[in-house]
DNA sequence: ATGAGACCGTACCGTACGTTACGGTTCGGC
DNA sequence: GCCGAACCGTAACGTACGGTACGGTCTCAT
């Protein structure tokens, strides 16, 4: 593996030609899963295995290269600070709680999660830690200041984000991503899971909300 | 396949030989991930690869024997539903919140886990079915008669016990699961998982426990 | 137009591993 | 002591698949 850096690395993404092969692997992999062929990409993608080699080093180059123009894909809708009440900050979880359940809900998510169990168990630590950071982990960076704007606005109480976060996380995501990744045929309808973000932000604010009303108050 | 059924079928558990083989595949399960050889497994196990096969069929029927076995180790200790009331209640929800962390976070439970994921992804579904009916859906078993019996004596309020037990579950379990399988180093002390137990409880009473005081106040 | 790359399709190679076959050994029943 | 069943260790087989090589085609700059 001493090659000169198959192209691919850090710096500008993959080209159009080359999110289209990407695009192909993330359909295959949702289809075969994990035992997706090399073969199966190149046939999919219209391309040659040379290429495939090419571009992208060999089969785990590629599997990490996909999970994170995936990744990528998932664009950030900021959250305004601005005018932060009760109101807003409620459908800002709940809007939270319905797009995280909605991921990790999604047939892409899954197959990608299931990429990630598979190559945390072997040597390859790198897949899984990627999903997990792309996944998990960004969704806390992205919640985290709401939820000490909400402190900071008087709306919540508690000592540490994190662990905030996580109980946030807990009450949002409960069963579901393990009965899913186990294999569970559980459809998540629209409804469902809009009645579920809200359930889980009245659970949230059930227990961090502030008792003694906004500070401004 | 057309063999008459490879013995280890229903009816009486393995033999103690077998048992012995099934902890190998375990403790190999755990070590090397679900790229285990049979014919590791066949050395590690001192028995040969004819062996195995005439026991268990084939590479599958290997791995459930050893995911049911694994199963079939964790016994229940039965709740008495005698004399509950609030501290013991809460007691009996920290004890359920600790066992199963620590089952989680354990080193089988995650290669097990593993294995299911995988096969999940594959036309065997089996593996993660069976991991799911022993895992998350037995916790689920062992647990709803106690809310019950807690909503019996005027202790908790809910309206769905399953609703109730997955809210108990995600305030358990949290991100701990998927992080331990995407390979998160997360070392859970004794400390640690009690203090989580604790807290856990402590929620869900905040959000289920009754106002009203006991139903015999 | 032509030569250089980039890329497609396919054939090929090496290996790992599931599965089977076989010779040798142990052991319980007669 | 002897027979057969069960089992061990190992060798062998077949295949699937990762990775490579190569001939043919297209594009484009000169």
């Amino acid at each position: 593996m001493l090659q000169t850096t198959t192209e691919m690395m850090e710096g500008e993404g993959p080209t159009a030609r080359q999110q289209d092969v990407l695009d192909a692997v993330l359909r295959l992999l949702v289809e075969e899963g994990d035992r997706l062929t090399m073969t199966a990409v190149a046939r999919r993608a219209s391309c040659s295995k040379e290429t495939l080699y090419k571009w992208f080093g060999d089969r785990d180059g590629l599997l990490t290269a996909t999970v994170q123009w995936q990744a990528s894909k998932v664009r950030v809708p900021p959250v305004d600070r601005k005018g932060l009440n009760l109101a807003s900050l409620t459908s800002s979880l709940e809007r939270f709680a319905s797009d995280w359940l909605r991921v990790i809900s999604s047939d892409t998510s899954i197959a990608l999660n299931r990429v990630g169990v598979v190559h945390a168990g072997s040597d390859k630590r790198d897949l899984g830690a990627i999903v997990l950071e792309r996944g998990r982990f960004a969704l806390g960076r992205r919640l985290k200041p709401v939820l000490e704007a909400g402190r900071e606005a008087g709306l919540l109480e508690f000592d540490d984000a994190e662990t905030a976060f996580r109980t946030f996380f807990g009450l949002v995501a409960r069963d579901v991503q393990i009965r899913l990744l186990l294999g569970d045929r559980l459809e998540l309808t629209e409804a469902g899971i809009d009645g579920d973000a809200v359930r889980a932000t009245q659970q949230f604010l059930a227990l961090h909300g502030a008792k003694t009303g906004p500070k401004a108050l």
